[in-house]
DNA sequence: GTCCGACTTGAACTACGCTTCAAGTCAAGG
DNA sequence: CCTTGACTTGAAGCGTAGTTCAAGTCGGAC
């Protein structure tokens, strides 16, 4: 049999087995059976559990990855939704950008307080 | 008297009085003194507050934060922590770049489910 | 002098994403 | 057959970042 056992699974995912089933609770996620109790997977739950580890680290809530990975390319409200998170990743970026300007001339600077320091102000305002 | 009622501080700094209170008692800021039992605050508090929400919004924890309000320049961890925190940014900014031409493209690709389209795998793969 | 309304407090509640717990079940090994 | 140990369940707990609530207290206007 090619299916896998959640210990399995959740090693391969780095993910812990209460993780997999906190996921399939929320629908992102089918064991393929049961061995007894114990669910086995297909192998095909690996992909689909790297996006949901890439999306989450995105940004994405657990509610909004169940909704994507049920929807179809005719979905047009999908489509819109990730146009839109890709607006907000947009903004979220240039913020991150400005930010990690700002520490790294904070690491370096010698205002006290930090605030006090016109090209850190600089660099966080807006 | 040049000093802000909580009120008055909440409205310019966009937040509800509550989350001052939560604030002090996080160690992130301090009321200048009290009209009866009413808080009132510097105006300094302002920019602190503006640089809060800056960090908040680049991922810092408010722990994190009152940290680094507390430092001072010579203060070697700080700088240590910050220099980690840029290149923490660094690698989530690149994550979020990524992501985002992955939305742009499932956006606009047309394999159902989009877990098979090979070029939202590429962009999502590490 | 009294009332109003905006503040005060601590505690409880929310949402998110899990983890941990207690109690139970089952496949496999001896 | 019996033990072992990793799983099963639902419920409760945790950390973060606040909000909301009940009950109480004041400053200031009338």
């Amino acid at each position: 049999m090619t299916l896998l056992d959640i210990a399995e699974v959740a090693e391969k995912a780095g993910l812990a087995p209460s993780a997999l089933r906190f996921y399939e609770k929320r629908g992102l996620i089918e064991p393929a059976g049961r061995n007894g109790l114990r669910r086995t997977y297909h192998p095909d739950v690996l992909p689909r559990l790297d996006l949901v580890a890439c999306a989450r680290g995105a940004g994405f809530t657990i509610a909004e990855i169940a909704r994507f990975l049920v929807a179809t390319p005719s979905d047009a409200a999908l489509r819109e939704r990730m146009a839109q998170k890709a607006a907000e990743l947009e903004e979220t970026i240039a913020r991150l950008t400005r930010m990690r300007a700002s520490l790294r001339h904070a690491a370096a600077c010698t205002h006290a307080p930090l605030v006090e320091c016109p090209d850190f102000k600089a660099a966080i305002d807006r």
